[in-house]
DNA sequence: TATTGTTATACTCTATAACTATA
DNA sequence: TATAGTTATAGAGTATAACAATA
């Protein structure tokens, strides 16, 4: 089939051929680290919510818990700026933990404002076994890219958040 | 000071130093693809959107102006799909684009039930001036990481989003 | 006055079901 | 019967303002 002329928002340009339909290029986007960052934290938390199904964990709950297990007795406001949560949101996410069981607040009996956050056993066991888990996600990761390239990929990763 | 003792959770633990606020360890997620993923990634769309305030465009906007005008007369399903974007969002987002007078659909001769997508004179302008903000991000990037490694960060970026 | 946790709320992104018109 | 575009809607994730308790 020849290609036929068409005219769009006023200029003849060339259409595309049936059977052409997988061929949309990209060419624009594809050089740019903001977009291939878009990509791959969608294929990967895509992955992770596979992997977490079972445990019924989102990354922000994984990622609070192994925070919390890192740091007992912190408070509420120190947890949630380190992983950069807003404080109104962490609050929900909290009383998410806290009503499965996993993570408990207790008032600080030093400054009675703020909330002393740790894990309970069951948060510990759970925590543990989302660990296992995470690592085979990494492992996968080190299957793709080589072990060396995925720990320059999270070296540059990191400096890029904490630089820009 | 001295460290106190605090039972939590039914475990004893030190009670933190005042002073060691910054002091929040992420040890856990230190070296995790995926929360590397997320951070690198808020940081680089902030920094898109102060760039891209004047222009008052958002990622999913300029990325969907720039496929369009790498692809001009394709389907809206083929553009859609080509970025990721599920077929009812990417209606609004086109809705606003048209609105704005950047883009235009229009009904295919070929297929009727189908939109071929073009900028306008408007669009083309527009994305020119985008293009020329995203290479100053680029830029950007670069001088935190050398040319060298940016390169590899995309490489393996788009590799692990097509391979995971 | 300032800070901690909280509530309420809104806005953006993303996902799914169902409709219409065309094929 | 299937596909392209659309509508409506629901669910995350994220952001801001304002309040009570405490410092």
């Amino acid at each position: 089939m020849a290609r036929r002329s068409l005219k769009l928002a006023g200029r003849e340009i060339e259409e595309p051929e049936d059977g052409d339909a997988a061929a949309v290029e990209l060419i624009s986007l594809s050089d740019i680290v903001g977009y291939a960052l878009r990509r791959a934290q969608m294929a990967v938390f895509e992955d992770f919510g596979r992997r977490f199904a079972a445990l019924n964990l989102s990354p922000a709950q994984y990622s609070t818990l192994a925070t919390i297990g890192d740091n007992p007795g912190r408070k509420q406001s120190e947890i949630s700026a380190a992983l950069g949560i807003q404080r109104p949101n962490f609050v929900v996410l909290m009383d998410e933990l806290e009503r499965r069981g996993l993570a408990e607040r207790t008032r600080s009996g030093d400054d009675r404002r703020s909330n002393a956050l740790a894990l309970t056993a069951s948060g510990v066991e759970l925590l543990k076994r989302a660990r296992a888990l995470q690592g085979e996600q990494e492992a996968a990761v080190e299957a793709i890219l080589g072990g060396e390239e995925r720990k320059t990929l999270v070296a540059a990763l990191r400096k890029l958040a904490r630089e820009i």
